[in-house]
DNA sequence: CTTCTGCGGTAAACTGTTTTAACTAAGTTC
DNA sequence: GAACTTAGTTAAAACAGTTTACCGCAGAAG
C-alpha cells in the first residue's frame, strides 16, 4: 500500500454527475462562485473579495453581490477556500490515551475552552489521540504535511514525549496547555500550580497539620514536579524532617490514588492530612481513607487539585484548588491562532511571555483541624 | 458583511511565494503529485491511482511510484483530495451546551468511542456545539453546504430540538447516539435503557424496597421517558399505588439531583431507595441524602445509571447500570460512515435495524436491604 | 490475416476558491 | 490639455489532487 492508501479502498464510482463540459442543465448542481459572479454581473474576483470583506470593493458593489448570494443561498465551499488560501482554519487537539482523556473532566474542561474560543475565531477543532503507533508513523507531522490543520494544541503530555520536539524543529505552530517543557522551546499556557500548592500547604498548616502526606502524579510532568517541590520546601521550612516516606505516586487516577492512600495510612498511621495533586486522586484517596476506617475530616483531611465540577458533590465535599481550565484552553487557542497568523505575516509578531493563570483554594468539607 | 466573511479579516498578504509560472527553482516548494509523476516517469493519473490503491495499476508500476513517493517523503494533500473527491472524511459531533457536555464523562466516553472508530476508518472528527444561535444561523446545515463534514453524530438532544429534522429532510447523513426520536426518521444507536431499568427495579424490590423514589431527567429525552415508564409499571405491578409524589426531576445534574433528593426525603421521609436515571444525579442525590442526615445504604439505597468511571470511588461506591457508551459511539460512527458511502453508491445499501446495546447492573456499596 | 477484446496507462478536464498583474475610467496636478 | 495618480474591477493562473474518455498494444477469436 502507498503511504496513504485508504484503509478501505472505495468501490470505483460511476455516478459523478456529468463532468462533461455540456453546459446544459445539470439538475441540482451546487452553485459556485462563478455562477454568483455571472448573476451579479461581476467577475469571480469581485465575488471573492466581497466574501472576504476586502475594503477594495465599493459598498454598492458589495451590496449587489451579497444580494445575489443571499438569494441563491450560496455558501462558499470551505475546502476550496482552504486549498487556495493559506489557512485550513482547522486546529488539532492532541491527547495521549484518548479513552481516558476524553472521559476526564480535566481534559474536557480544557477542550471546551479551546473549542469555544476557536469557534469565535471561525476555526474548527479536531481531536487526535497520540497513541504510540500514531507517533511511530509520523502522523503528528502528517497533520501538517497533509494540510489537516494549521496548528495543534497538546494536552496531558510529559517530558517522555520527545516527539513534541518535532513541532518546534519544523517551526510548526504548536502550544501546550497546562504543560511546561523547559528547554524544548514549546510555547505554553499554564495555571499557577506553584501558587496553588503554596495555598494548600499554608492552609493545612494553619489547621495545625504537620504530618501531611502527598499523593502525586508522575514527576515527568513538570507541573507535578513544581507541586512536589513546593510540598518539600514547605515541609522542610516547617521543620518536618522525617517526611520522606510520606510521598506516594498516585498515577493521576482514582484507582491508584485509593491504593496510595491505603498504603500511606498503613505505613504511617499518624498522618493527618493528604495533599493530592489532582482531584481524581483525591477522590480515590478519600475512598481509600474510608476503606481504611478513617473518617474525613475527623481523622484525616484531604485536599485535591483541579476543581473539577463534581468535587463539590463527594461526601464530604472536596476542598481543592480551582484551576481556570476552560480559560486556559481558550487562552492557548487564541495564542495559537495568533502565532499561525503572525508566522504568515498576517499579524505583527508579538512575543509576549507565556501566561500563568491564577488559581485559588476552594474550602469545602474534606478538611478540618488537625486532631493529633 | 457577506454570509461568511472572516470574523477577523486578515491583512492582505504579500508574500505568497512566487505564484508566477516562472519554472525556476522556488526554494522550498512543497512537492506535489505532478512532481512525483515526473520523477517516476508516469502520468499524474497513475500516481493518483497508486495512492488510491486502484487495481488497474500493475504491481510493478505501483512499486516504482511508491518508491519515488517514499524517497520524496510525499504525502497527498488532504484538502485537494477532498475538493476533487466526493468525501471530506470528516465527521462532526454535535453537542448541546458544549461546556458541560465535554466535561461530562458520559459524553466523553461516547465521543472517545466515535473518535477511535473514525480513526480506524481514516476519518477525522470535529466538535460542534449546537448553541441556539448556532441553529438560528443554520450553521448545522452549513456544515454540509460548505463541505465541512460528510456526516454528523448527535449526542444529548431531546425532542425539543426540532432542527434535527432538517438533516432528515435534506437527506444529510446524521445519526443520534443514545437518543431516540420516534417519527423523525433519525437513525440511531441506543443502549438498552428499558432492560437496565428493569434490572434496577427487580434488584431493589428483591432487597425488600417498596417505597422507591425516582430522580429522573427531562422526559423530553426519550430514553428518560422509557425508564420512567418502566419505573411506573413496576411500581404499579408491585401494588404500590401512592407513588405519585415520589418522582422528582433532577435535570441530569449533580446539583439538581442533590436538591431533588433533599426535597424527596423532606416530603416523603419513609422512602427507602432512590433510583436515579443517571450517575451524576445519583452522586448528587447521595450528597443530598447525607446532608439530610441519612446514611447510605443503612437508611437509604441509591442506584445510578450510566456506569461512569468514578462511580466506583464515591463513598459508598455507587451501584449503577453499566452502559457500553464507548461501544455505542463506535457503533454509531461505523453506521454513519456506511451510510455516507452507500448514499454515494460506493457500498451496497444495507438497511439493518438500529441496534440496541446490552446493559448490565453493577452492584456496589450504595444499595442494601430495606430496613423499613 | 483481419477484427475484437481487455489491460495498463495517459492527456485533459474538473473540483471551487484566492490572488496577482493588468486594465480602465475618473480625478489631480502642472 | 497632457501626464500622473488612484480606486475599482477583471482575466487568468494558481492551489493539488481525481476522474473520464481515449489510446496503443497484446492475445484471442473468427
Amino acid at each position: 500500500m502507498g503511504p496513504t492508501a485508504s484503509p478501505t479502498p472505495l468501490k470505483t464510482p460511476q455516478d459523478r454527475k456529468s463532468r462533461s463540459s455540456v453546459k446544459a442543465s445539470s439538475p441540482a448542481k451546487r452553485i459556485g462562485i462563478r455562477e454568483i459572479a455571472k448573476r451579479a454581473n461581476v467577475s469571480v474576483a469581485t465575488v471573492s473579495m466581497v466574501i472576504n470583506a476586502n475594503p477594495k470593493i465599493t459598498e454598492a458593489t458589495a451590496r449587489k453581490v451579497r444580494g445575489v448570494m443571499d438569494e441563491a443561498g450560496y455558501r462558499p465551499n470551505r475546502i476550496a477556500q482552504s486549498l487556495s488560501g493559506k489557512y485550513t482554519r482547522m486546529l488539532g487537539v492532541l491527547l495521549p490515551t484518548l479513552r481516558h482523556a476524553l472521559a476526564d473532566p480535566y481534559f474536557g474542561e480544557i477542550i471546551s475552552g479551546v473549542v469555544d474560543k476557536a469557534d469565535r475565531f471561525g476555526h474548527k477543532v479536531t481531536i487526535e489521540s497520540a497513541k504510540p503507533d500514531f507517533i511511530k508513523s509520523r502522523k503528528h507531522l502528517e497533520l501538517f504535511e497533509r494540510r489537516f490543520v494549521d496548528g495543534v494544541l497538546c494536552i496531558g503530555f510529559n517530558d517522555q514525549h520527545v516527539f513534541l520536539k518535532d513541532f518546534a524543529k519544523q517551526k510548526l505552530p504548536m502550544i501546550a496547555v497546562n504543560n511546561v517543557f523547559p528547554g524544548w522551546s514549546v510555547d505554553h499556557v499554564v495555571c499557577d500550580y506553584a501558587g496553588g500548592a503554596e495555598q494548600v500547604m499554608t492552609y493545612l498548616m494553619q489547621l495545625g497539620h504537620r504530618k501531611i502526606g502527598l499523593i502525586h502524579g508522575s514527576p515527568t510532568v513538570q507541573t507535578t514536579h513544581v507541586m512536589m517541590d513546593v510540598y518539600e520546601r514547605r515541609m522542610r521550612d516547617a521543620g518536618i524532617t522525617n517526611a520522606e516516606g510520606w510521598k506516594v505516586d498516585g498515577r493521576f487516577t482514582e484507582e491508584h490514588g485509593c491504593e496510595a492512600a491505603k498504603q500511606l495510612l498503613a505505613e504511617h498511621p499518624d498522618v493527618t492530612a493528604l495533599f493530592c495533586t489532582n482531584d481524581k486522586m483525591a477522590i480515590g484517596a478519600m475512598h481509600g481513607c474510608v476503606a481504611s476506617g478513617r473518617s474525613i475530616p475527623g481523622d484525616i483531611s484531604v485536599v485535591g487539585f483541579d476543581g473539577i465540577a463534581h468535587g463539590a458533590y463527594t461526601n464530604p465535599a472536596l476542598t481543592t484548588v480551582q484551576l481556570p481550565l476552560h480559560e486556559a484552553g481558550g487562552t492557548a487557542c487564541e495564542r495559537l491562532i495568533n502565532r499561525i497568523r503572525s508566522q504568515n505575516g498576517d499579524l505583527p509578531q508579538t512575543t509576549d511571555a507565556s501566561p500563568t493563570l491564577p488559581t485559588h483554594l476552594v474550602l469545602r468539607g474534606s478538611t478540618g483541624l488537625a486532631t493529633r
